[in-house]
DNA sequence: TCATAAACGAGACGGTACGTCTCGTCTTGTG
DNA sequence: CACAAGACGAGACGTACCGTCTCGTTTATGA
């Protein structure tokens, strides 16, 4: 009893799989933030989150399983989808969203390591996919608000805009290396509008 | 001898350097191709350009800087530029001449491959973003002649037109992993040349 | 309950613990005959044993404690000691007795186990060490004997008669890795009977 | 030129292979006799080799093999078999030149890590069981000289000889854990001599 | 035409990381 | 309280690939 006592605060029995799982899976994120996806080895991984190696082989089968984990590709947690009464005002705060994830140094890196992630590893490709299929379709309410709003003609291509109104950023952040700022996110927002809402 | 004089200008007589050079590129580009960039071993590009490793190694420091000269990176090949006298046409088939290199198979793991490689390698990184800087800013003289005969504004952002107009080509390649068609292509032209002439 | 009276004397009453005990080294002992010493894993034990691995460490500390049960090396039970009138008959029907044990596949592997087993633990080794030496001393009464009956020379060396009619077995189990038979056992006998008597 | 003499003595490329081969038998030789087969581990060969792990693998595919090589089991230098003119001096020297090798410290384990090996490894016990063999069937000379000396019947059986010879020296050594010396091998000696010619 | 410098084939090596296995310990709940 | 269930630390195993090194051999050019 006596020794509980002394573990509180220190460990807490009980918890200690949940504890060692979510320790692993930030020290994970962060050496992606860090060093990028194939910088990254599991016993890095191990050794920051204070645990041994087979430990998150245990847990996770391969590199590429954990690091899908660490990325939060498998979350189901709602991303909130503007809704600001205006079609050109929605798009602008969606993609300021996501610039906001890719703007800061480890934020593009993070960003890019799970795209090499994705493209080294089939499942953690299929993991990735899905994310963004369902992360776009998810997105499409915006323009069909727009739709019914009469801003937008009934026919519009939903995907096919938001897939336009992110791209940019992609270009920049994987092909020229170049980086994004709220700026550019406004600019595209307005080219995007403008040609939806012109067709 | 006679050999030697056709070959003047070009490449020294004899030619086993510039013949196993290019062998090993085209034994590179193939790999690229069929098993991707961290599929693909320095071993496997020498054996299948029936060459040893260490040859490789004498000319390519590293393996990205192999993928770099295999993936035409450093090429100033100019890329001819659509000139069909009105910018929703040029744009449409600028675009889809991108599609027809990322629609097979081959060509979506070929260039998924070299974005993988430039994030790997810093080197291989500031060469992939050199060349697409410089792609996409040649590309800009089609909107220049758009605004030279009134077509857009005389303000309008040619590098955004154009990173927009092949965004979505990327988001699908890496993010959600669907294919391109020349139908996208058409449709991402009309949404992006209405765009460009309605702001 | 009454199975409880019925058990007095042989084993305490509720008998989970002596039956968990008894079948972990059962276990042991047919997968040392089956698999042999290093290729037996506690776990493995645990499991055929329908008990879990931790139940095993309580009660034997290591893997070598509990070969060293299994293999019977603490028992005290006093082997049978041929006294049929005779050295002759009396080394041969111990030998015999000794073949019988590693005649068999999963003799041989059994006894081999054991030695490997004692060759890496140094506290099976000692376990081993002295079962095989009161079990060699005991069988000194056979000398013993012969000498009363005037067959020996008083001053024989029962311990070196006893090693080297056994040792042959063991020359062809762990050395030349052939078989014993009871044919060989008489052999040896006769050999052996022959030289102490000759002396 | 100057470096090449700065060189000598200490790398000599052409004999690199070699060298390391050695270097490693060598470490694995001495590990065998300071700690044991089971306490031996391949990274630490290697380092004591002055070598790396790797390079240890791409020689033996495992540690067995290492092993079976280190231990000279497949080597087929000719022991020299004794040849006094006598049985009786021809077994004593035999067993006395065993039984230099296994009295000391040293030599036990050495002797015992072969025997474990070969019990853990099914190609490591074919080698040592031809090995053993092939030692014990040209030994068996010895006896086919007595023969035809007359000093034994002509239906002795050589190998049973042979057997009942080491036999004691084995058992001491991994039955029972005692040490042997050459007053043991004597006693042998005479007993199997005794036994063998009164037959 | 013949010497010589450059490139090549062959193959081992040091090094890093991978993913697997087993041992023996420890924690947490349950009967 | 002993046990089931199962995670954990520790450490060895054997594999794959990277990039380096040395040696001996072929090939191409220039004197």
């Amino acid at each position: 009893m006596s020794d509980a006592q002394v573990r509180v605060g220190e460990q807490r029995p009980g918890g200690r799989a949940a504890r060692v799982r979510s320790d692993v899976l930030q020290a994970a994120a962060e050496l992606l933030t860090d060093v990028g996806y194939d910088q990254l080895s599991v016993e890095d991984v191990a050794a920051r989150a204070g645990v041994h190696k087979t430990t998150v082989y245990r847990r996770w089968p391969t590199k590429s399983a954990l690091i899908a984990d660490a990325a939060n590709l498998s979350s189901e947690e709602a991303v909130p989808i503007p809704d600001t009464g205006a079609l050109a005002s929605d798009l602008q705060a969606f993609v300021r969203s996501i610039v906001a994830n890719i703007s800061s140094e480890g934020g593009r890196r993070r960003a890019k390591s799970v795209v090499v992630a994705a493209a080294c590893s089939h499942d953690l490709g299929k993991a990735m996919h899905s994310f963004w299929a369902s992360r776009l379709s998810s997105s499409a309410v915006m323009v069909d608000r727009a739709i019914e709003r009469g801003e937008l003609p009934a026919d519009s291509d939903a995907n096919l805009i938001i897939e336009t109104l992110i791209g940019p950023l992609w270009v920049r952040l994987l092909l020229t290396g170049e980086s994004v700022s709220d700026d550019l996110a406004d600019r595209v927002a307005k080219l995007v509008t403008a040609g939806a809402s012109s067709a």
